[in-house]
DNA sequence: CTAGGGTTAG
């Protein structure tokens, strides 16, 4: 039987069968194709692939094989169509790694976009089984463009393939969701993990600890315990992975009592049976640092090893920070000594914490040593270990120092970030050097380091110290024009600044300003304003103010009872021995 | 394929 005689293959393959072609083309002798099939350009390879996809005897990887070699050495691309052709023969066959390997390129490419490849491929020839294989590229596509950190095509291309009644799989669907996770972008892990429910995309165990872990990140806590139940009527119990995310969560995002909440989430893991990992603890543990109670993550420390679970690295990283923050360096030296005698090595991260510790002290001695002892050890300081100690340096007023670590930070081949530039141009700033502070801003430009919100928020602080206030505003502005978002500190300090001038009238504008911002005055406003009235004797406004922020909910603090402390008095508010305010009628 | 640790303003 033969494949097919020379009118057939016609120009693109010469006077040759496609066999022949084939076994040319699988035993790579491309010379001999470009001369006695005259392949000699990229439309002629095209016209061949087109040949061999509509032959029965022509198998995939030959295809592929071709496909490949035309477009590298014709050093251009085939139309999307034919990709598409090609993509439809691989998923008929079965031949899934070849599948995954063309959508990889495709996705890496990205020239073209999801919903013109799904186009294509839904009204690619090929195929009778179109649907189903249709919906295997598809999800394959999701994946490959999650993979090549193309999240917003993904998610366009899962969208899409809902219009073409794909049935995508969790196998491209949880890997979108963590992508979203890690871009922040929650809004839309709900909005998948909706539509994958409508689409009845079954979720798994792992689908369920990833929405939750995204909602618990965005500080959702509420919905998160919505979705464990969610996962209990789909008949899955929740496991220690989706315990530990909640009690994270709680820890970071918790309110008031957040760490008695962790606590009940322990208890409650326990009851049922779900043992507490290494993970658990550690969560726990930074939790309780990172709320000033070290005492009790020193109890958990003590649990683990009753327990017998080693505490890792991560375990003492969280107790020495914590430690450190504390104020209590010997403390969280005697634990890396603890580390060091154990099976948790030290690492970058339990450096910076302790060198941390000794610039809060002001003993930049001790901190450059550790700086030192890295170095010896071959424990390579990163970005932060210079970072950290810069600032600790600029805090102490030794700008020399701190430019002389820059250089040295060059010298081991880390480049300066925001960070780096934001704690010399804040140290200058302190020291009222603004024109060293303004050489650095030329110098971020030229390194493209782009000014974050903490540059302009320290600039426009030092033009409000300064009283250049006309200046700070102008800095308020270029940050709307560059589309950054003012925080309330940016705002406050411009008021602050305005308002210490005496200049009302363009401090209120700014709250003004504040508001079309989407940020609404808080109490660090409300207090700066009721500042300026209350120092002017100008009680009645500055009481129609406290009026308001009660009104809109917002509770005073200690720095409003200091300012206006009769009327204070007179409303009930009594100041405990923490320093917080209390009302007893409240 | 899902969970934990480090720097900068105020």
């Amino acid at each position: 039987m033969t494949p097919s005689s020379c009118s057939q293959t016609t120009a693109a393959a010469g006077c040759l069968d496609l066999a022949t072609v084939s076994d040319i083309i699988s035993h790579q002798h491309w010379s001999r194709l470009k001369v006695l099939a005259g392949i000699t350009s990229a439309a002629a390879a095209a016209q061949l692939l087109h040949l061999l996809l509509d032959s029965p005897h022509a198998d995939p990887p030959t295809v592929r094989r071709l496909f490949r070699w035309s477009e590298s050495h014709f050093h251009s691309s085939h139309p999307l169509p034919l990709h598409c052709r090609l993509l439809h023969s691989l998923a008929a066959a079965k031949l899934y790694s070849d599948l995954r390997s063309e959508l990889h390129s495709l996705a890496k490419s990205g020239r073209h976009s999801a919903p013109s490849i799904l186009h294509s491929l839904s009204i690619s020839s090929d195929t009778r089984r179109r649907g189903a294989s249709l919906s295997v590229i598809a999800d394959m596509l999701v994946l490959a463009l999650v993979k090549n950190s193309r999240t917003e095509s993904a998610l366009e291309a899962f969208y899409r393939a809902g219009d073409y009644r794909c049935r995508l799989s969790i196998l491209s669907c949880n890997p979108l969701l963590n992508s979203l996770i890690k871009e922040g972008r929650i809004e839309n892990v709900e909005k998948v993990y909706k539509e994958m429910i409508r689409r009845r995309i079954a979720p798994n165990l792992i689908t369920f600890n990833t929405v939750i872990n995204g909602l618990c990140k965005a500080g959702k806590l509420r919905r998160a315990g919505d979705v464990v139940e969610d996962m209990k009527s789909w008949g899955l119990s929740p496991s220690v992975i989706t315990y530990n995310t909640l009690i994270d969560g709680y820890c970071k995002k918790g309110q008031a009592g957040k760490m008695y909440k962790a606590d009940a989430l322990l208890r409650e893991m326990v009851s049922a049976k779900i043992h507490p990992n290494v993970v658990t603890f550690n969560t726990l543990i930074d939790g309780y640092c990172k709320d000033g109670n070290t005492s009790a993550a020193m109890r958990f420390l003590e649990e683990m090893n009753r327990q017998e679970l080693s505490p890792n690295v991560v375990t003492y990283n969280s107790l020495i920070n914590g430690l450190c923050s504390e104020g209590k360096v010997d403390g969280a030296l005697g634990l890396l000594k603890e580390m060091e005698d154990s099976n948790a090595m030290p690492n970058v991260v339990t450096f910076n914490g302790i060198v941390l510790g000794f610039c809060k002290k002001g003993m930049l001695a001790e901190a450059k040593g550790l700086l030192d002892d890295m170095l010896e050890r071959n424990l390579a300081p990163s970005v932060i270990t210079f970072n950290t100690l810069i600032d600790g340096y600029c805090r102490s007023g030794l700008m020399e120092g701190a430019t002389g670590l820059k250089r040295l930070m060059l010298g081991s081949g880390i480049r300066p970030n925001v960070p780096t530039y934001n704690c010399l141009i804040s140290g200058f700033c302190r020291n009222g050097d603004m024109s060293s502070a303004t050489k650095l801003l030329d110098e971020m430009e030229e390194n493209s380091v782009k000014a974050d919100l903490i540059t302009y928020n320290v600039l426009i602080s030092a033009l409000c110290r300064e009283q250049k206030t006309a200046k700070a505003v102008k800095l308020l502005d270029e940050m709307q024009e560059i589309s950054l978002q003012p925080s309330h500190v940016t705002y406050n300090t411009l008021i602050d600044g305005l308002c210490k001038k005496g200049n009302l009238r363009a401090a209120l504008n700014i709250r003004a300003r504040m508001e079309k911002g989407g940020k609404h005055a808080n109490v660090v406003t409300y207090n700066i304003l009721i500042k300026y009235f209350s120092g002017r004797g100008k009680m009645d406004e500055a009481n129609k103010l406290l009026n308001e922020m009660l009104e809109k909910g917002l509770v005073p603090n200690r720095v409003t009872y200091d300012i206006i402390k009769e009327e204070m008095v007179e409303r009930g508010y009594i100041p405990d021995i923490d320093g917080h305010l209390c009302n007893d009628a409240a």
